[in-house]
DNA sequence: TCCTTGTGCTAACAGTGTAAGACTTGCGTC
DNA sequence: GACGCAAGTCTTACACTGTTAGCACAAGGA
């Protein structure tokens, strides 16, 4: 390292994420990043091609977590339904602690900035392997899709402060949640 | 008017709106709206309060136009599985033709801008009617949440490119209307 | 004719992302 | 020790953003 290297790449993706979930996306500005790293803004262009593709690095990171956190969520070993409650309230829990992050997630496409392809697929795969186990195959994927858009749903409108008319969404998430398994054992007699 | 007006309120708002479904949030620039306008930026200014409450104005507009649309999709004569199916196609529709809007929408709210409680609550209307049909007056809200839900979490995930796995992620959403329905019908046998 | 009022203008400020190019510092080699 | 090379940082600059302050103009009423 011939020069007193001031900051590293992950220095740098962690201090964007502190200012993200401070501040919103429109908080994480490079040159307030500098300032808190000690360096001058385009300094930071030497490890991050951009602001896109250093939110793209969040994006991942996001991602790796929101994987891990369903994985630990759901052991195989417990009941479909129980999976299931494990899994949304998981997803919800993610949410609300990483408002911002998670709004970067699902929220409208960062031009040019796509997330790891596996990082998604991997994400997905608890969701999947509960569904397929009670389910045929050739509808895993459908029942998996709906359940996700439910859980998904309900987590972000609760972001976005929706559920003006009070209630408990939570429970009602969990409601739909039963109903849907419910119709499903009853439709697919388990092999 | 004691000056050759150039530019009305509504026609900001017009323009706003085309500028917004062109190219996202970041090309509704006040110097752009001003150039198509045939006006200086500081100008609109004497209208609009400021950015911000311009966008306000949009997302009211947009409530409305969905709340319409859900109007129209579901007539009451029609049983209640036609109807929820017709509402979420109607909800996915009108967020594809205006993805940027509807982002708008239900994103992270704006600061200081908050959309008629009115208006959100007549979008409303159609959904809780069609449910209070088959359901006790007690879970209305519940279910109405967990349908909405359901239909918004497809919808924006789809508006984010998110089912990448394939399938038919529409009939999925319908399937899970079904068996919702199913299961309601079934635990509640109407009055 | 003059004054008020509505509407527009220009100029300016502070902030943004980022490209260009100059500088510092240390290592490896002669 | 001198030299060059390359990594990492710096300064400078540009074009863009939202927004405010203050001025200019046109029309209608007195």
């Amino acid at each position: 390292m011939p020069y007193p290297t001031r900051v590293r790449p992950e220095e740098i993706v962690a201090e964007a994420r502190r200012l993200l979930e401070e501040g919103g996306p429109d908080a994480v500005t490079m040159r307030e990043l500098g300032r808190r790293l000690g360096v001058q803004a385009p300094s930071l262009y030497f490890h991050v091609k951009n602001r896109d593709a250093l939110l793209g690095l969040l994006m991942d990171q996001g991602l790796e977590e929101l994987g891990d956190i369903l994985a630990m969520a759901a052991p195989d070993s417990t009941p479909l339904r129980r999976r299931l409650h494990a899994m949304a309230d998981a997803y919800e829990l993610f949410a609300l602690a990483n408002r911002h992050l998670f709004a970067l997630l699902f929220g409208p496409r960062l031009r040019d900035v796509l997330v790891d392809d596996d990082l998604a697929e991997s994400a997905a795969a608890p969701l999947l392997d509960s569904i397929r186990t009670v389910v045929p195959e050739n509808m895993v994927l459908a029942v998996s899709q709906a359940a996700w858009s439910m859980v998904h749903g309900h987590t972000s409108l609760a972001l976005a402060d929706q559920f003006t008319m009070g209630g408990d969404p939570a429970a009602a998430v969990h409601l739909a949640i039963d109903l849907l398994v419910d119709g499903l054992e009853r439709a697919h007699a388990k092999p």
